[in-house]
DNA sequence: TCTTGACCTTCCAGTCGCTGGAAGGCTTAA
DNA sequence: TTAAGCCTTCCAGCGACTGGAAGGTCAAGA
């Protein structure tokens, strides 16, 4: 398979299984006239990286599971634990990401939005805090 | 004031007032020395983005804010628009997020962890689709 | 046979908002 | 005088791509 065929099938776009292969994540092998050749096993990587990184792996965790996964003799337990890490990353997100949107929830409903100048949003930003130099 | 002692007063780092500088939303004065001579009015300025900033708005929007506040004429419908768009980003990004906790502490807690290799996390990584090129 | 268009290649630059580090100048106090 | 602690500029790197330019290859149709 050609790259558009890959890219088709994975859903990957031709530029990100380019990437991949720059850092090393995929190895095709090449045809004569230079270009990339993908084996099914090649095919199974990609699909394996699409989807890890759309579950919002990092680049580096995805190498790790591909890694994990080709390794025969692997503890569910090393698998489990990066997977653990990133939850723990998503939910502390999410927890900053609600208070950002309280915050601008109620900034947003304070403010009359109309054409005169008074604004309550522009209030908060201008009146944050300038430590004093002691 | 100089640089050092904006940064303690605003809690922003001075690497970023330097950048803030750099893409011309500050324009502190020089002193003869070549040093950075900052005005209460840039440290409002500042202490203005560090506080946009902490909120989420982009660097753009940043100085949108700053010309409204600024602009005496502004009407405060310009200034909920922008803050609206961003509370909709954010909350577009928390339901994204929670779809990837769902997922992840479904994985998670499928996953034994022991030492033994089997993993329902790399058999989700592993089966996930490849279209068929027809 | 020629041409067209759809592939493919490499390489470089840009995204966003900083951040780190090197190399060197200035200031202040001991 | 010297040392510490400021300040300066400039360049490079982060993560994970993405866009675009310049050019090679291939298959189908006129």
């Amino acid at each position: 398979m050609n790259i558009g065929d890959v890219a088709s099938a994975t859903g990957l776009p031709a530029k990100t299984i380019r990437y991949y292969e720059d850092i090393d994540l995929v190895r095709p092998a090449r045809s004569e006239n230079g270009y990339r050749h993908f084996s099914d096993r090649d095919l199974h990587k990609l699909a394996f990286l699409g989807r890890a990184r759309s579950l919002g792996f990092t680049i580096e965790e995805c190498r790790t599971l591909m890694s994990l996964y080709d390794d025969r003799g692997r503890a569910s337990a090393d698998v489990k634990e990066i997977a653990e890490e990133h939850l723990g990353r998503v939910e502390r997100k999410i927890a900053e990401l609600q208070s950002l949107q309280s915050t601008l929830k109620l900034l947003v409903t304070s403010c009359h939005g109309n054409d005169r100048p008074e604004c309550p949003i522009l209030d908060d930003l201008a009146g944050a805090g300038i430590k004093a130099v002691v």
